[in-house]
DNA sequence: TAGATTGTTAATCGATTAACAATC
DNA sequence: TAGATTGTTAATCGATTAACAATC
C-alpha cells in the first residue's frame, strides 16, 4: 500500500466521522472526492483496497466504510507514541494531539532540560533523555516524534530506534538516517513554506498539493 | 517544475549552506544524494533544471550551486508571509521561522482573540481579523500560513485569497478549497502521524518517506 | 425501464531507474 | 592514460486517467 493511499484513507476517515456525526448514512465516491480534494476514481480504488464495496444506487455505507478503514489503519490494541523535544513546537504538538486519537496517544515526552523533566504538558509526562530506553520499552512505544533541535535530531533518532521505535515523524530540519525497516516521515516546515512561496510567485504550474 | 523537485532543491540549499560554512568548495552528486536522502541521478537532473553543471573531476562548485538554486527558488526582493491563528501551534511556528529565512519573513499574525491583538510574538505583531485585508495588501503579502482551528480554516483561506494571497500552507486538519491559481500545501499532522503508525506496525512495505 | 454509479480493463502520463557515451 | 563522474537517452515502473461493461 503506497503512502499516498494511506494518507487519503486517513482523510476519508476524518470526513466519515463528520458525516456520521451529521447522521449521513450513505456517500458516493464523488462526494468523498470533493471533500477530500481528490478524484472519484481514486476514492473507489482506495476503498476497494481496504475491502469496501458500494452499490450503484446508494454508494457506500458510511458506518461500514469507517469501520473498514479503521480496521485497516489502526492497530486493534492501539499504539503508543513518544515525543522528543518538549520545546515550543513539541508542546504545541502535544496540545494538538491531546485527546484527538485515543488509539494513537503520545504517552511520553523527553527533554534534556531539567526544568521540564517531571512536569506534565497537555497530560503528557516529560522524562529525561536518560530514561528514554526504559520508558519506550516498558510502554511498548513504537512511534516517535522528533521535535528536538536539528543538531541532535540524528542522535535522537538513533536512540529511539535503539529502544525499539519503528516509525518516526521528524519535524527537525535535517535528513535523518536509520535502518531500512524503520519508516521516517519528514515534516520540514522550511521546505514546505519555500515551496508555497515558490508557487505563489510563479503561478501554480503543476503543483499537486 | 514539479513540487517534489522544488522540495529537493530546498533541501539541497540547506545542505549547501552547511557545506559553505565548513569551507567545502566542491561536491559530487552522490554526496548530496546521501545527505538529502535521494539518488544521485535525481540530484543531477534537479541541478540541470536550475541551470547548474558540474565536471567529472570536481563535481559541482558549492558556491555556484547555492547561488543558482537561490536565484531559482527565491524572489529577488523577498516575499512576505502572514500567519493566521496565533495559538500554541501558531506561536511555535513564529518562533521556528523567526530569523530563519530573512527573504521569506512572517511579517504579520492575525487572531480573533482581543488578548493577543496588539502584542508581538517572536518579533511578529498580531493584528485583528478585521485588519487582515488592509495589512495583507499594504505589506504585499502573498503567502499565508493557516494555524487557525479547523472549523474556521476555510473562512480564513477565503479571506486570505480575497486579500491577494497566492499560496497557503495549511496546518488545519481540513481540506480547504480555493481558486485554481492559488497553491495550497496541506500539512496534516494527524494524517502524517497515522501514516507513520501504520508503517511502524506493518513494516515499511514501500513507503517512500 | 432509465440513469447514475460502481468496478474493471486499457491507455496515458510522469517520474524514476538503468544504460551508455562524453568528459575532465 | 585510467577512472570516476557527468549528462543524455532509453527502459521501466507506478500511479492516474479514460473508457466501458455491470449493476442496483
Amino acid at each position: 500500500m503506497s503512502d499516498r493511499v494511506v494518507g487519503r484513507l486517513s482523510v476519508y476517515r476524518r470526513l466519515l466521522t463528520e458525516l456520521l456525526g451529521r447522521g449521513v448514512a450513505n456517500v458516493y465516491s464523488h462526494e468523498l472526492a470533493d471533500l477530500a480534494g481528490c478524484t472519484a476514481a481514486q476514492v473507489r480504488r482506495d476503498l476497494m483496497a481496504v475491502g469496501s464495496s458500494g452499490t450503484p444506487t446508494r454508494g457506500y455505507a458510511v458506518a461500514g466504510l469507517y469501520e473498514r478503514i479503521t480496521r485497516y489503519l489502526d492497530s486493534p490494541g492501539g499504539q503508543s507514541v513518544a515525543l522528543v523535544g518538549v520545546g515550543n513546537l513539541g508542546r504545541a504538538i502535544l496540545a494538538f494531539f491531546s485527546g484527538r486519537r485515543p488509539k494513537l496517544k503520545i504517552v511520553a515526552g523527553f527533554d534534556s532540560d531539567p526544568e521540564k523533566v517531571g512536569r506534565t504538558f497537555s497530560g503528557c509526562r516529560c522524562f529525561s533523555m536518560a530514561e528514554m530506553t526504559s520508558v519506550v520499552r516498558e510502554a511498548r512505544i513504537d512511534v516517535g516524534i522528533i521535535t528536538a533541535p536539528a543538531d541532535c535530531a540524528q542522535e535522537v533518532a538513533g536512540a529511539l530506534v535503539g529502544a525499539g521505535v519503528k516509525g518516526i515523524l521528524n519535524f527537525a530540519p535535517v535528513t535523518i538516517h536509520v535502518a531500512e525497516d524503520v519508516y521516517v516521515e519528514p515534516v520540514d516546515m522550511t521546505v514546505s513554506l519555500e515551496r508555497v512561496a515558490f508557487y505563489a510567485r510563479r503561478g501554480q504550474d503543476e503543483g499537486s498539493g
